[in-house]
DNA sequence: GTGAAAGCGCTAACAG
DNA sequence: CTGTTAGCGCTTTCAC
């Protein structure tokens, strides 16, 4: 293991101070003759200099890194976001450092200050925890945060969400318009938002539409399992749907909280063997890759997930970079994906 | 925005020298009086004190992070593999920073590289170039890797890989128990070894079971699309199915390179009003959590990939800690997962 | 048990 | 144009 060549050896060898070499090896505007560069960078090169960022960021005190907190990338809604946060870090010469939170606040925290104190100075987070406390302090001491998916609500925070309830609202209404009456939402806990949100879209529509009490069927789980994979959400589905369907007057139509619980539904809806769409229409939410797979393609909403991907990298990095307009929320929204699952009544 | 507090501020304070500061506050094993330690702790957290750790980096030369490299988290395998290395990092104290190569050598070197500027001083790789000069030259310089699901071939890096030729072997071997004889291999390209590795499999299966040269079906794509998502694969896999039920003796079983493949096969199966297991069985290779989801849920081969991550982790972080025992590569076994898609013939 | 001082690798005033 | 110098925040000998 050879010992690491810094700018003051360089300097060495070429007979000159270390500040020259560092104003050639940095790319800095300040005037170097010619002569001088030519001989440090033939230098740099033959001796295999490799600049060490530490140094450089202790001085300049800026880390080109910002951290990311999502609750699993397991879940490939945050893969594909993830993706894109990647993607333009990338291009303006930023790495990514990844924590999954599991949905523990605590590990939450934990990543916001061990990253504080390695100076990283931009989050963006699908946030579970509501302990503002911590995130203020951090803030106060210059913290860039970007919420995505899922609300802080602090000023200081710029917020991107998707336009849930919006979503919510356009599933039924295709479910509505194709006919149906007895329409079902299956859901995992209204813990989150988001999912709040959904079921207050399902409701709107189905209000608007004048449907009757006993048309508006909800089957809500009352507790949510580890969220390690897609696994609970399928069985969720699964389990309710045969709720659904052990009813006197089953729905003719189920409207799930995403695609996976969706595939949970179709699963249980098969497994009694009843035919999706001909005996029981589905409608998913999310568009994940694996919708357009199944049989029968699932019919959903789409999040433009790896467009937020890129939407937060990108504003935050300007608001670290200090150009930042006027720091807009932003509402992204949502997009009915029509596919096979869903049938005229 | 506040200025940070430093060692020195709060040693101004308790009117102590900062090294004493440092021993208590950096946890040494150094004595300090329990007096001057108590006054030392009760103002460092009275001031909010945060550490610098860059300062703290630059000094050890040791920052506690690792960097992954890989084709895309927007594959669910490989997001499987984070969760796992992540997991493992965190309970160490270390993070991770993550890197989509996005198949491309380039994009793949450049991380190699700035990561290493930034002093991260251990990898995990799956990866896609074969330019072995630039991984040697920062092995040289301290670096630690470990290759993943593709295999580096240098003797300082260790690998951990999933026998995949054995894993096309009991697939195979699954069919042919169950009286197929006509049976399929679907492929996207044998580009990666990992694919030339399960296509031998299948031969050596076939072979073993004495199968006529009419009764190997084969069919592999020319080229590869971009892979930022999973449809590349499925379009494949429903081309590929289509080339082969249009002869004049189509197989009655399907072996896909991986679980994706295998959907657009059954897609394209039921297309054609064929069904699954009834008509042609199918088999996939993966197990991602989408797999027991289908209907009919999709038999097929498991890879370990939580558990590879998981251990990829572990192996880099005691040789990072100099606790590498002999440094043994790693064979992860592969394990067949029944579910219904295939059938008895 | 405590402090002084050097230095990790780099940048950036400032002086020449 | 180039060099000198100070210092980013921390740890760690070494001396007391």
């Amino acid at each position: 293991m050879k010992k690491r060549i810094t700018i003051h050896d360089i300097a060495k060898m070429a007979g000159v101070s270390s500040a020259t070499v560092s104003r050639v090896l940095g790319n800095s505007t300040y005037p170097v003759s010619a002569k001088l560069r030519d001989k440090i960078v033939k230098l740099a090169e033959e001796m295999h200099y490799i600049p060490n960022m530490i140094g450089k960021q202790l001085k300049t005190n800026n880390n080109m890194t910002i951290g990311v907190i999502i609750p699993t990338i397991s879940n490939p809604f945050y893969a594909s976001v993830m993706l894109g946060i990647e993607e333009v870090a990338r291009k303006k010469g930023y790495h990514v450092l990844l924590g999954n939170s599991l949905q523990d606040g605590k590990i939450e925290e934990a990543y916001l200050t061990t990253l504080f104190e390695k100076q990283v100075k931009g989050f963006i987070i699908s946030s579970i925890s509501d302990n503002k406390k911590l995130l203020m302090n951090l803030i106060d001491l210059g913290l860039q945060v970007i919420a995505i998916d899922q609300k802080i609500d602090l000023p200081e925070v710029q917020q991107i969400e998707f336009d849930y309830r919006r979503g919510g609202f356009i599933a039924t209404s295709h479910l509505l318009e194709q006919g149906h009456r007895r329409i079902a939402y299956v859901s995992a806990p209204l813990n989150r938002p988001s999912r709040q949100s959904i079921y207050e879209g399902f409701l709107d529509a189905m209000q608007q539409a004048g449907a009757q009490d006993d048309e508006v069927l909800v089957q809500i789980a009352n507790e949510e399992k580890e969220i390690y994979d897609g696994i609970y959400e399928f069985e969720n589905g699964k389990a309710l749907t045969a709720n659904l369907m052990d009813l006197d007057q089953p729905p003719t139509a189920i409207f799930a909280c995403n695609d996976l619980t969706a595939f949970g539904v179709m699963n249980e809806l098969v497994a009694r063997g009843l035919k999706v769409p001909d005996d029981v229409s589905v409608v998913g939410f999310d568009n994940i890759e694996y919708a357009r797979m199944f049989t029968p393609a699932l019919t959903t909403v789409k999040q433009p997930n790896y467009e937020m991907g890129k939407l937060a990298c990108t504003m935050l990095l300007d608001k670290l970079n200090d150009e930042a307009g006027d720091s807009m929320d932003v509402l992204l929204q949502p997009k009915l994906i029509v596919r096979d699952s869903v049938g005229k009544l």
